[in-house]
DNA sequence: GTATCCCCGTACGACGGCGTACGGACATGC
DNA sequence: GCATGTCCGTACGCCGTCGTACGGGGATAC
């Protein structure tokens, strides 16, 4: 029984509901059959493992934002990838959403900072990528977090309201189209195969007579 | 002393933090000079007081949409308005990205979901009265909502990495002019002197003529 | 004056969580 | 055999909170 144990306890503990107050240390003792006998033993206190915890957290968010944004190419292609599969992540482990309401806390307030941070400069340099200026690649990303977050939240408070299937696939690139401008009806990377035209009629119809 | 003042006293103990865990009915008893005695004489359970506080806080909300999207007669204005003041309340009352945390307490959950059908009923409606289809109005409510959600949790988390200002004026712009279309350059809304620019280069330049 | 009822304060028990004290099992070194 | 150090279980005190029992003030009716 290390450290490391507890902490991956905790995390699976707040992943199943509660949030931070998930984290106590008796229930997680009997969920890994030890007592707290050992929890003192390797922590000072909870708010050690909560930390513990944060930083579990923090390594694997960030290791995730590495890996996902990593091999693709086309700057386009990594938005859309990213944006896929940040989402569907995000609404089955309710951890950062939980995280996010225990912003008042100043451990997890100084965590969320950092990964919002990183996330953030990463989708501005895709943006930036794109050929959008400083600001703007830098409203864009915001936007498009913001987006997520929201997108994040419904997917697991009110997944009913969230179109489902084909439907929100033709709804995000609706959103995606939105955010880096329309894909160019010549330049369609190939990756959706048939219904672009569900999102073709996005924002701007116009622009090639 | 009344069940109001109680429901009332739960909804400002939320509001200043602690989200659900906030309405504990000793503390309140305190902060409202009285005793358990009183609270239990008005309310069953502590449970009777998060839904009346539920309640109440449902029948806030819903007030609050429809005044704020009741007198502005052009739609794309009515959007305008309706963004800025929801996000800027959201920022300094955590109160619903609390409720949205608990969203696997079924009240809450019922509150949310009635909440949130009703205010994306009302963006699809608005987006609709600027011409879009039916499905197109509806992923563009989405959108917004998202956005919405979103920013008042970054705004409320990570203020610093929100702009501020003039430049947040801006980035708000941008945000809503990449959602119903672009505003019209030649009927700009003097606000912004100068750099409208930077979020004229919107997704949709074409559209009006 | 007193009976009644509404409203509330006080005192109590129970529970769950934190942190500490202490003892004991077990391996290791010598 | 014995000492030492590591790791953990047990038992305890403490606190905050929920819920209940009970008593009492005070207004009103008559």
């Amino acid at each position: 029984m290390t450290a490391s144990d507890w902490a991956e306890a905790a995390l699976a503990a707040m992943r199943e509901g509660g949030g931070l107050n998930a984290i106590a240390i008796e229930p997680i003792a009997t969920r890994l059959g030890a007592t707290k006998g050992s929890f003192y033993w390797h922590f000072a206190n909870r708010e050690a493992l909560v930390e513990a915890a944060l930083a579990r957290w923090e390594r694997l968010r960030t290791e995730e934002v590495a890996a996902a944004v990593g091999p693709e190419p086309d700057p386009r292609a990594r938005i859309r990838e990213l944006y896929h599969r940040v989402t569907r992540d995000a609404a089955r482990d309710p951890t950062e959403l939980a995280l996010l309401a225990h912003a008042d806390h100043p451990r997890v307030a100084a965590v969320i900072k950092r990964v919002t941070t990183h996330r953030l400069d990463c989708l501005s340099r895709l943006f930036r990528d794109l050929g959008l200026s400083e600001t703007e690649a830098r409203y864009r990303g915001l936007q498009a977090y913001s987006g997520y977050l929201g997108r994040a939240h419904l997917a697991h408070s009110v997944p009913d309201l969230l179109p489902h299937g084909e439907d929100d696939r033709r709804y995000l690139d609706s959103v995606i189209d939105s955010l880096i401008g329309t894909h160019r009806p010549d330049a369609d990377s190939g990756a959706g195969t048939d219904t672009g035209a569900g999102s073709g009629k996005g924002p701007a119809p116009g622009r090639d007579p």
